[in-house]
RNA sequence: GGGCGAUUAGCUCAGUUGGUUAGAGCACUUGCCUUACAAGCAAGGGGUCAUAGGUUCGAGUCCUAUAUCGCCCACCA
């Protein structure tokens, strides 16, 4: 018997176990179709906020679907501890630097970090009842992982996709590496905008250059106008003098060069940002690098060096202005460029970095873009849009401790690169030798090994491949080749995705999956979204599972559409609270009616009982429709509507029949047994996607007929019932208006009608006369009177039997 | 500045390819102890569908502009 009242966090605890227990959600190779979902591996930086149980609930009920349409769901879970966010974490709670701690201690302390936090997010996805298969996780920094990282970029490198060169990179100088276009958030600052005066050497003419970054001025390497500038073309072929700095460069000119921003004339540095570089590789410009990797100008710059960026910056503007080159100064609001992961400005550095191939192939990752089924379909243009106007090779090579290491030595006398063998790996070549005594090239014995670590997208993006096991012998790779889907929010489609289709391009030539299903955002409120820098997510996930059960939150995950953003909203909660209640309590209505039911042949189904089993058929075609097209908040809509439509209508006509046979016939309760036993079995494997626990405690005491209601399989009805789906209908708006009656006469619904006349046309009149029993009883008639007309139906009169019934 | 999306009842959200009177839950009002459920049931009030134009016999739905919000990008002279 299901308790009369439902403890959620008591039967939450048991199913966890008891599937634990059972294996339900293992995943082992058979011959069903596989079914294989890329889930992001969540940072491990700290806390998971409501946002996240968002997400990962949407994709968590597209495995419990298509668990139950018979698919073979591989469905593995990861955690992304690689790199610079969990060396951060360490840091912040260790309140030192990496390069304080060494490099050895400090990725001890990596590791034991992040594993702690694992735990913490293990327990907590369990709870909200994720149905991975948690035997087949991974992490992005195990041995196994770091294997295929490395082998992901022996492959590369053999394929010719990647490459070693001293180039321009964007450099964190809070981090201390550089970083990847991708990395980069903008923020609005304030600044000032100076105007400097030039002079030209040949006939001291002065022009003036409007800059926000006057400290670069010892980094100038030339000055370009633009050639159709009318005010400043002349000055083309002359010499300019840099003030205070004393050097002399040359003027030159550029199309590039906007004649409506600043001056019009432009001062060129290497590096002050992209067009620089550009500049700087088209005219072959000399280099002059001025700031040190932490952020301080260069010793051997007179009168400045040693001085960090902003102090430069205030004293060089000083010496301007004590020499009378200051026309005048703006305050600017501006966007810079700065890091996501500390949010300090970024630089530009020269060193030799490791890049991947993006350039020369964008087409070919529009193309595999075209491939995948994007979901929501409109998110397929921000991709495109990425891709169309990246500008950078992808730089790979962090300059940091906790990572992959590049599987890489260098020649120390002709710098030649050696590579580990694939058998060696993984490797580290920090505490390793390459396989081979001698340089190959120069014969020389000693090697430098590679210090740089891989970006962490270099790890995630390899997670198909880590699914199926790529480079080992019993592999994954013939069911995984692509995978169904990959699901994550819309803010990492141009890293995540991106890289992850550059990877499987590189390697295998197709596309990494078929489908991308694209999540929303939590907003705290309207216009605000929760983030963990904000510090507005009121509310702490296990707190809300002790609250209202993981059952009910999931409700809350699982609405609203596929890729649109919605605001946290308890009265959500409260909706799914009350949806979770209501199918408790028809169960147990259900389960009373059932003790002496057996299930056996029978198609002769009352007239009602066809009704809501076409309106069943009707609700389950949409429902799984939904379902296909990713649309999980539609299609627990669509049931929802049915369901409470199930509750206030269908049962309340039923439960005269089932309760008593003998004005019925057994017939007739047999067949409103056979009804409701089907719809609730039905109604318990949808609901079991969003509310796991609750459906399986009903199961079990009802059913019972399998391990688990999440190893069963949705299977349509055999017949179908559209036809009497009309007049049913009708019949119940005829049921509503007679208790509208007794509502507006503030009686109860239990007081008898007196006389009811309708007035019906021939096929209703006949769906009544199918349903007289029913009709009545329900409404408690003592005279029903139709009339006959030829179209529509109306009701003429309801006359109440307002007398003390006893 | 560019791309994409959103804007529907006081609040949180649905509204399929244009088609009667725009829906649900919460909140509000009224009534009902009805052999599952008072955390329930029945009924009711509440919307010029962000704004302004346009296409159409017909627009919440399609087109154009504007506003506000979100995500992403570009913009350091």
């Amino acid at each position: 018997m299901l308790d009369k009242k439902y403890n959620a966090l008591e039967k939450e605890a048991k199913w966890l176990e008891y599937w634990n227990d059972n294996k339900v959600y293992k995943f082992n190779k058979d011959n069903r179709k596989v079914f294989s979902i890329d889930t992001p591996p969540p940072t491990v930086n700290g806390k998971i906020h409501i946002g996240h149980i968002f997400s990962y609930s949407q994709t968590e009920m597209i495995a419990r679907y298509k668990r139950l349409r018979g698919y073979n769901v591989f469905y593995p879970f990861g955690f992304d501890d690689n790199g610079l966010p969990s060396e951060r974490l360490v840091e912040k709670e260790q309140g030192k630097k990496a390069h304080e701690i060494g490099r050895e201690a400090f990725s001890k302390l990596c590791y034991e970090t992040t594993d702690k936090y694992e735990e913490e997010f293990q327990e907590l996805f369990s709870k909200m009842g994720v149905s991975t298969d948690w035997d087949i996780h991974y992490k992005t920094v195990s041995p196994s992982t770091i294997k295929i990282s490395q082998l992901s970029f022996l492959d590369l490198i053999k394929k010719g996709h990647c490459y070693h060169k001293e180039s321009p990179a964007l450099w964190c100088n809070e981090c201390l590496t550089s970083i990847a276009q991708a990395e980069l958030e903008t923020k609005t600052i304030k600044t000032t905008f100076n105007y400097v005066n030039f002079k030209t050497v040949e006939d001291g003419e002065e022009f003036t250059i409007a800059t926000t970054r006057p400290e670069l001025l010892p980094a100038i390497v030339c000055v370009f106008v633009n050639p159709n500038d009318d005010e400043h073309k002349h000055l083309i072929g002359k010499t300019a003098h840099i003030p205070v700095i004393d050097v002399e460069v040359p003027i030159m000119a550029d199309e590039k060069v906007a004649i409506d921003k600043g001056t019009g004339v432009v001062m060129c540095c290497t590096f002050g940002d992209q067009t620089d570089i550009e500049w700087w590789k088209k005219y072959n410009l000399p280099l002059k690098y001025i700031f040190t990797d932490n952020g301080k100008i260069i010793d051997s710059v007179p009168n400045y060096g040693g001085m960090k960026i902003k102090e430069a910056r205030s004293k060089i503007i000083e010496d301007l202005q004590n020499g009378g080159y200051i026309v005048k100064i703006e305050e600017l609001e501006h966007e810079v460029q700065t890091h996501e992961r500390c949010g300090k400005e970024v630089e530009y550095s020269v060193m030799k970095q490791w890049f991947i191939d993006i350039m020369n192939h964008k087409e070919d990752f529009l193309k595999i873009g075209n491939e995948i089924k994007w979901h929501p379909s409109h998110m397929h243009n921000r991709y495109n849009e990425w891709v169309e106007n990246i500008m950078w090779d992808w730089c790979i090579s962090r300059q940091r401790y906790f990572g992959v290491p590049f599987p890489v030595w260098y020649c120390k006398d002709c710098g030649e690169a050696i590579f580990a063998r694939e058998e060696d790996l993984p490797v580290n070549p920090l505490s390793q030798q390459p396989h081979c005594d001698k340089c190959p090239k120069c014969g020389c014995t000693e090697f430098i090994p590679e210090t740089d670590v891989m970006d962490t997208w270099a790890t995630s993006s390899v997670t198909p491949l880590v699914n199926m096991k790529f480079g080992e012998k019993e592999n994954n790779e013939s069911f995984l080749k692509p995978m169904s889907i990959r699901t994550n929010a819309s803010e990492i489609i141009r890293t995540w995705d991106f890289y992850t289709i550059v990877k499987s391009f590189y390697h295998f030539g197709i596309r990494p999956w078929d489908n991308v299903m694209i999540s929303g955002f939590v907003m705290a409120s309207k216009g605000e979204k929760i983030s963990k820098s904000k510090g507005n997510s009121k509310v702490e996930p296990l707190d809300l599972i002790k609250q209202y059960s993981a059952d009910v939150i999931r409700y809350w995950a699982g609405s609203g559409r596929l890729g649109t953003d919605m605001v946290f909203s308890e009265e959500t909660l409260l909706r799914g609270r009350k949806l979770v209640n209501k199918l408790w309590n028809v169960s147990k209505f259900i389960e009373m009616h059932l003790s002496d039911y057996e299930d056996k042949e029978f198609n002769d189904y009352e007239y009602i009982d066809k009704w809501i089993l076409g309106k069943y058929q009707e609700m389950e075609s949409g429902f799984l429709k939904y379902l296909d097209e990713y649309e999980v908040g539609l299609a627990l809509n669509h049931l929802e509507k049915f369901f409470w439509n199930f509750c206030d209508n269908y049962i309340e006509i039923v439960k005269h029949r089932l309760y008593r046979p003998e004005e019925f016939g057994e017939q007739a309760r047999y067949s409103g047994q056979k009804t409701v036993y089907m719809i609730l079995y039905k109604l318990l494997q949808d609901f079991s996607i969003f509310f796991p626990f609750i459906t399986e405690e009903i199961f079990q005491e009802l059913y019972h007929n399998k391990v688990s209601i999440h190893l069963t399989e949705i299977k349509p009805f055999e017949f179908n019932y559209f036809d009497e789906i009309k007049n049913g209908d009708i019949i119940i708006d005829i049921i509503s208006q007679a208790r509208g009656e007794k509502t507006n006469n503030n009686v109860s619904l239990k007081t008898p009608i007196r006389n009811l006349d309708l007035s019906l046309n021939r096929e209703l009149e006949d769906a009544i006369n199918a349903s007289i029993k029913d009709f009545k009883a329900t409404l408690f008639i003592e005279n029903l009177n139709i009339k006959a007309i030829d179209k529509d139906y109306n009701v003429d009169n309801i006359e109440l039997n307002l007398e003390e019934v006893e």
